[in-house]
This record gives C-alpha cells, structure tokens and sequence, in this order.
RNA sequence: UCCGAGCUAGCUCAACGGUAGAGCAGGCCGCUGUUAACGGCAAGGUUCUAGGUUCGAAUCCUAGGCUCGGAG
C-alpha cells in the first residue's frame, strides 16, 4: 500500500494517489456517506455514474443491524451492497457522542443500549476492528471518544489519553487480521478538541502507530471555523508527511477548499445529501433552496453550468415540485445533484494543485460561492 | 316544503359564557465521522349575516343566508 504525493501547493494544499485494496484513489478526495451500507436515495448504479471511488459506511449501524454476520454471509459489504469501492468504516466512535444517552464509557470500552431495540452491547477498541475486517470494509477506523463542545482542556485530555490507549490497543488485532489475510488500510483517529497542545501530543502518538493513514475527528462539533481551520492546520504540521490525513465529517463546498489548505487529503460528510433531502442545492454561483417559491416556474437547470445528468434532463421547477409532494425521486435527483457538485469541485482543487494554482482558484471559488 | 346536522385561518377541525388554537397547505430558515424523506421560525381571523340577552358571546336567544343528510 503506498500514498503518492504528485503535487504540492506553497499552501501545503496536496494532490496524490492513495492506493486502496480496491484500486487508487486519486486525492483529495471527497467520501459520500453510506452510513447503513447505502448512501442515503442513491443505489450502486448512481454511484459508479458519479464516479465515487471512496465512501464511508459505519460499521456500528451495520453491526447493528443486519449484523456483522449477515454482511458476511453476503459475501461482504461490496458484494452486499453491489458495489466495488474504497470503503473506509467509522468505528463507532461517532456515535459515543451522537446517541450519548444511550452508553456508558470507561477505559475499557463503552456500553451500548441500541438505538433500535434497546439491547444492550458493549464495544472495545478490539472488537471495533474485529468488527470491521467481518464487514470486509477497505479502510478500518479505531474507537476514540470525540469530545463534545464546548469541552475544558483536563476533560478533553482525558479523551485523549483514552483514545490514544485505544490505539494501542487497536495495532495488535490489525496485526493479527492481516496475518490472517486482510489487507485493509488502518486510519487510526486522532483526538484532541480544539487545544493545539493536545493535538500535537496526538500527532507525535500517531506518527509512531503502525497507521496508513490518519483519521482527524473532533472539528465540526459547534466551534467557529476560524477555531476549526487554525487547530487543524496546526495538528496537520506535527504529522508526518508521507501519510494520507482524513478529515473526518467536513464538510461543505467552501471546507473543501479550507480543510485542502491545511493538508487535507480526504474528507466525508452527510452534508450534501442531508440537505439536498430538504432542497438545497450546490450551484456554481452559490447555495440555494429550489423549493423556494420563486422557482415555480423557472424552467431552467438546478445549476446552469453543471454536466450531470439530472441537470441536463430536469427543470428546478419539476424538481422544486417533485420535492414539495415528497415524491421519492426527488431524494435521488437532488442528492446526486449534490454530489456531482461536490466531486466537480474536488476536481477543481485537484488540478489547481497539479498547475500550481490553488490559492488563485480558492480566492475565485470563495468570490462566487458564498455560503 | 318539513325535520335534523353544520357554517371558526387557504383546507380539515379544536375551543361550548371568560385573552379564538392545532394539524396540513402556502412563506422562509437551519442541517458538517446521518437515531435526520428531518428540525425550527414567522405569517395567516369582522368565528356566515343582522339583531338581541349578558359586565363579557365563536359559544345562549330570534330572524335570515348557505352547505350536507333524511322525509315528502
């Protein structure tokens, strides 16, 4: 497995290739979520034509429901879910914060009650990988504990300290899967909130763990982005070089240019298709909500200037009315919208970095897209 | 023609003598490792009309109008 480096922007802005067990994937890349082995309104067929090479699944839902063992005897996530891609697994980890209310955390683990039936499970850094490599994901991520915000420094430590033993403890059992023949890329994730001195003790942790990559958690939880884009580019500068950074949950169009300037290779985020399920849309000249009124009878494309197919073929009035009736269509052709806009916009930065012109391009995106 | 039921926000309905509310629709906004086809905000009224009783009426009384049943 290697990560190539084919670009590199004054900015620290990088172009490259990560190779993956499921072919190259050229960076940055931006990751649509496939949270329950499905990105939300979108099948297989979707996402080949979108050319989505990298997905994040989870693999707590999927542990949850159907289970570890059914995607097994499915043959896998990919053979489950029709879809030969990247996919890199969240541990869980997220949803100690999300579902809080429902578990427990100590050293050990964290006790779970499902969000579904109310069972009762218990996750360990352990059994998250174990897990993961059952699933048969591409990219394994560790258990941390991602510290709500706003968060004091000794608590936020403590989550730290946590997550790095997690780590630790982590290594072996990937030792011991690949012994046993997997060949899955490890993204340890890295903790820290938002104090640069706990970053940097995470970083320092994380350039001596046996990682392939480096999973960034806990930005984006309610701080400011000036907050977001000025820890990160720090905690960036104390890791090494010759691994992928994986920007966890970031973000929108505009994070893809900021997190891309700190060093950013790789991000995911359910933002795009989340809000394109209540209408808003990505165009070239900025957001907008295309079940606004005004859109009525406005037979034009969602986004004049964009090549995909839903904008060649469907008028924001039509898709503004296949919303308002909650027609299931609506869901697929928006989301895909989205996501086209996305994956062009990575383009976008992508060769900006290979022509030595990110910062110019950056100041011309953020000029006409603002918000 | 008679009998009954009803008439309140754009729609469907609450409130049954004490400051007229809700859901939906319509208008916006928000969503960042998805418990999210979700959540929030604002707007929206001569309570069919005209009289009357009452400190006070959507509510009680009288007359009229309209709607829906039933009978003839």
């Amino acid at each position: 497995m290697a990560f190539r480096i084919e670009a590199k922007d004054p900015s620290g802005a990088r172009a490259g290739v990560l190779d993956t067990p499921r072919g190259p994937v050229e960076t940055p890349v931006f990751m649509p979520v496939a949270t329950q082995a499905s990105v939300k309104a979108l099948d297989s067929d979707d996402l080949r034509r979108l050319g989505s090479r990298a997905m994040l699944a989870n693999s707590y839902h999927l542990y949850l429901r159907p289970g570890v063992d059914t995607v097994k005897a499915a043959g896998g996530l990919h053979k489950f879910m029709d879809h030969d891609a990247f996919y890199i697994t969240d541990s869980g980890g997220f949803q100690v914060l999300s579902l809080s209310k429902f578990r427990e955390i100590d050293d050990e683990g964290v006790t779970f009650r499902s969000h579904l039936d109310g069972s009762l499970h218990r996750l360990t850094p352990e059994s998250v990988i174990r897990v993961q490599a059952a699933l048969g994901s591409d990219g394994w991520t560790t258990l941390d504990e991602c510290p709500p915000f706003p968060c004091e420094e000794p608590h936020a430590a403590r989550a730290l300290d946590r997550t790095m033993r997690w780590l630790d403890r982590s290594a072996p059992v990937v030792a011991e899967e690949r012994a046993a023949g997997a060949q899955s890329l490890f993204f340890p994730i890295l903790q820290g909130s938002l104090f640069p001195a706990l970053r940097r003790r995470a970083a320092e942790h994380m350039n001596g763990a046996p990682a392939d990559g480096v999973s960034i958690g806990g930005f984006m939880v309610g701080e400011n982005k000036e907050t977001t884009w000025n820890v990160l580019a720090e905690t960036v500068s104390f890791l090494k070089e010759d691994r992928p950074r994986y920007l966890m949950g970031v973000g929108t169009p505009r994070d893809l240019w900021d997190a891309v300037a700190c060093g950013v290779d790789m991000m995911d985020c359910v933002y795009p298709t989340r809000v394109a399920r209540s209408g808003q849309i990505m165009a070239r000249t900025g957001r907008y909500n295309v079940t606004n009124g005004r859109f009525r009878r406005d037979f034009t494309p969602l986004d004049p200037s964009c090549s995909c197919f839903v904008c060649a073929r469907y008028t924001r009035a039509y898709l503004g009315h296949l919303l308002r009736c909650k027609e299931l269509s609506a869901y697929r052709l928006l989301s895909y919208h989205n996501l086209h806009f996305m994956a062009a916009t990575v383009s976008e930065i992508r060769a900006s970095i290979k022509e030595g012109r990110f910062r110019a391009a950056r100041e011309e995106f953020f000029a006409r897209y603002p918000l």
